[in-house]
RNA sequence: GGCGGGAUUCCCGAGCGGUCAAAGGGGCCUGACUGUAAAUCAGGUGGCUCAGCCUUCGAAGGUUCGAAUCCUUCUCCCGCCA
């Protein structure tokens, strides 16, 4: 059991749906929810300075396990004083298992595993060498040498780390495979929860003492294994609740699935969705009585050339590297006052540093995107706290600028 | 004026008698991207009445069953020598 049974503080939900806000109190300080997490998986938000990733108004950021483990090794990062001395982020950090990549290095991401296709040319299957009841092996994909990873590995990496919040070891269960596969590997993650909490029992006093630890809920798309599972880790020492695995195929069946999970979760533990992302689910997430998110989507795609802008019709995207903007002499987000769009530069400038392979064109668009989100995570809070959710959101589905 | 080298599909650039509508880049277009092996990846990129046909490799002739590839002349580039 960890120290911070409360760590979550709610001050206001709103009487339509299951949305709440807060904050959630941690070694490093505050963040407030609902909040976006951006990633920082290899100990960076690539580009970004922490200083920036702050100034956009976010409190905490995701590192990887399985990334930090293979490089540069968790010894070396807790030799040097811990993960945010290391990185100079001197806030919140959420750690992610390594769980997700057991199912990445097999399947590519969770778009191309549902939809039954290789990614990047199909170099990305087979890293995962086997699943068992102890653990994962796995080929490391900076070296290929053999590596391993189990709950209790994962823990005390986290714990080296030392990050504020760690995630259970679990397997990302995949969409394509069968109800009963599914049920055994959700029961296999739920014995691993049982044995991170463990290892973290014993270890918590003379190391991570009010380190958070977040069970994951598995159960994949079928509502009695997602709502047993969410009764299982809710039941359970673990101080919150990550929602994980495969959400579904589409949309609406991802916010089913959220909505089976939300409904049984007590309301006193944090909840965490993994991996969502797009503003549209952002906002429904909310709704559905999601604290904290994670997704490599908007500092991806702005790495991509997208720009996110108010416009549902286009999924919140805007493509800069079409020559169509080589001269569009308009703002990157009309009406934008973040640090990128606030020095007045053009589409144009943008698509020439885009094509010029500039990183300040990616710096520009990574921060733009961070900052449209971190608003819309800030409009979504204050609708709450102001009894106005229902219409702050139908606000900004229609393409209001948050 | 002389001697060499070169002109290839939007651009650069392979090809050097058939398997070439023509490698490879770039550009352009489309698509993807949701717990980041991702400043990435995939596909397309002469035309059509599209399992075939037509038009393309500076221009015009010629050799050959057959030419972007060989020959002749011409036009224009680029070196070197005068």
């Amino acid at each position: 059991m960890t120290v911070a049974a409360n760590a979550l503080d709610i001050v206001a939900t709103d009487p339509g749906s299951r949305a709440r806000t807060g904050t959630l109190n941690l070694i490093h300080g505050s963040v407030r929810t609902p909040a976006f997490v951006p990633l920082a998986t290899k100990a960076t938000v690539r580009g970004l300075l922490p200083a920036e990733v702050a100034a956009l108004g976010y409190d905490m950021v995701l590192g990887n396990t399985y990334h930090l483990f293979i490089d540069p090794g968790h010894e070396l990062i807790a030799g040097g004083g811990g993960l945010h001395r290391f990185m100079g982020w001197e806030r919140p950090i959420i750690t992610d298992s390594g769980g997700f990549q057991v199912f990445s290095m097999g399947h590519g991401t969770v778009a191309d595993e549902i939809k039954g296709r290789a990614s990047h040319g199909g170099q990305r299957h087979g890293k995962t060498l086997g699943i068992t009841e102890e653990g994962v092996s796995f080929r490391s994909h900076v070296d290929g040498s053999t590596k391993f990873l189990s709950p209790e590995i994962a823990m005390e990496i986290q714990a080296a780390l030392g990050s504020d919040i760690a995630l259970v070891f679990d397997e990302c269960t995949p969409f394509n495979v069968s109800r009963d596969y599914t049920a055994r590997s959700t029961e296999r993650t739920h014995r691993w929860l049982e044995r991170c909490l463990s290892w973290h029992d014993e270890h918590g006093a003379g190391g991570p003492a009010s380190q958070l630890v977040y069970g994951i809920v598995q159960g994949g798309v079928h509502e009695d294994l997602r709502v047993e599972s969410a009764e299982v880790v809710a039941a359970s020492r673990a101080d919150g609740v990550a929602v994980g695995g495969s959400l579904g195929a589409d949309k609406a069946q991802m916010y089913e699935v959220v909505d089976w999970t939300t409904a049984v979760l007590p309301g006193h533990k944090p909840r965490h969705l993994l991996g969502i992302g797009d503003i549209d689910d952002l906002i429904r997430g909310v709704e559905l009585g999601i604290d904290t998110f994670d997704c490599a989507m908007p500092t991806r795609l702005g790495r991509h050339g997208v720009a996110l802008v108010p416009e549902p019709e286009t999924r919140w995207r805007v493509d800069l590297t079409g020559a169509r903007f080589r001269d569009d002499q308009g703002p990157i987000c009309e009406g934008c006052a973040c640090p990128a769009c606030e020095l007045g530069l053009t589409r144009a400038y943008l698509h020439y540093l885009l094509k010029a392979r500039e990183l300040t064109g990616l710096r520009l668009l990574v921060t733009h995107n961070l900052a449209f989100i971190a608003r819309l995570m800030h409009r979504l809070r204050t609708a709450i706290a102001a009894g106005e959710l229902a219409a702050e959101a139908a606000a900004l589905r229609a393409g209001a600028l948050p």
